[in-house]
DNA sequence: ATATAACATTGTTATATATCAACTTTTTAT
DNA sequence: ATAAAAAGTTGATATATAACAATGTTATAT
């Protein structure tokens, strides 16, 4: 548990969702946040194990991902400053269904899970904003359903890209996952994703300089995602 | 819309919950469901069309299923009576992320979406179950993007044998699905959906009389679902 | 009752992708 | 600065599965 000083840190994004909430309903001095550090690649939080806490990313970002059958795991999506996780905890599940684990040096703000619980029930503004954030992963969820089954590893690779540079909003991005990671969004192997990188930068579609790259013809991307 | 006498149907699953909560509410009087008729593998709702309202399942049987690129789609699930479609669009999404077609001869309860989301906002405890309804059916989804990608088709199909066995409550039954279905149950062909069916049957661990299976060694079905 | 269409089955072939292996480059630790 | 480990790359091969094709069987409609 921390004292004020931690709580009312600058940096903190729970200032615009639970933290507003809280303020507005005149609790937030029971909002005990825990702000937590990780390294690289350490295990945030572990599939299968009991929901103590909500977290949101402060600093850094992090992978959530479901483990697979031979040591392959799937990475759902990329989480950054502001994202939270374990909120699926609200609804009613009480082991997380995924990991979470950073992809940098990261700090994460944890809430005591009674508390988001606590507010959700009681605030539905609150709700409504969680609920559509819900909404949206169960349809994005879907949608990866259908690609990662039906597209062949061009496509996956090309939506893998687009999906990132869309998360961190611009065409020319560091890669914030290894080759192996970004294979493991896509889905595919390791080898399956440097080749086809390769392709793509044979092709002019892709610039790649080690972890940089540019999406150059994000409209052929786009094609080779909705396939073809 | 109707009147009473169809609102009161006995058989009308309605009344184990947005019924009896309405009734608890004393709001049972605003509820106006339509009764609707399906004939076998007829539409009843299409994805990507606007939410206008909730269904649930009064007779027969329904799959949930997601288009796919060329022509080939994938079942999430199989829907009996009293259950419910249309959900999610509690939940902020206001177009349907899925196909729902009928089985077989089917007849469905429609309610007006923006009955149910007053119920939802007002009542914790339609609220507290409708939640925990969707956390479940997140889990499964992501159970079944690791299933779809990293199964082979055996894997596949005896997942696909066992979720049915279980879905009705018994290891002897008919098929409500033909071969084609059960391939997109489980995201293989329908050629290879067919062979295994027949390799299981030679191998004694099912037994197949046209679409009457019944499931002879479950624990080696369960070993192979589970992979092998 | 017969024609027609939908569904089911089996075999063959083509192909995409995983697997295996060797090697290079980069990063990390001492 | 050097060694060791991790990450990245490329090629060759094996294999699971989709695609194709042909045919049989069962429903459906007139």
């Amino acid at each position: 548990m921390h004292n004020k000083q931690d709580y009312n840190c600058k940096e903190c994004p729970l200032k615009c969702d639970l933290y507003l909430t809280s303020i507005e309903m005149g609790i937030e001095n029971e909002l005990e946040p825990v702000h937590a550090f990780f390294k690289k690649h350490e295990l945030i939080v572990k599939q299968g194990s009991e929901v103590s806490h909500a977290g949101v990313m402060v600093a850094g970002n992090a992978k959530m991902y479901v483990d697979g059958f031979n040591k392959r795991s799937i990475i759902l999506n990329v989480l950054l400053p502001s994202n939270y996780y374990g909120m699926l905890s609200v609804y009613g599940e009480s082991l997380f269904p995924y990991n979470v684990a950073a992809l940098g040096p990261s700090r994460v703000c944890m809430i005591d899970i009674e508390f988001v619980k606590r507010i959700y029930d009681l605030n539905q503004n609150f709700r409504t904003w969680l609920n559509k954030a819900l909404g949206l992963t169960v349809s994005e969820i879907m949608g990866k359903l259908v690609s990662l089954n039906q597209k062949q590893v061009r496509g996956k690779v090309a939506g893998s890209l687009i999906y990132l540079s869309e998360l961190l909003d611009t065409n020319e991005f560091t890669l914030p996952l290894t080759r192996k990671e970004l294979a493991e969004l896509s889905a595919i192997t390791e080898e399956n994703a440097v080749r086809v990188l390769t392709e793509f930068k044979r092709e002019g579609i892709i610039s790649v300089k080690g972890h940089c790259i540019e999406l150059l013809q994000l409209d052929v991307l786009e094609r080779i995602s909705d396939f073809g």
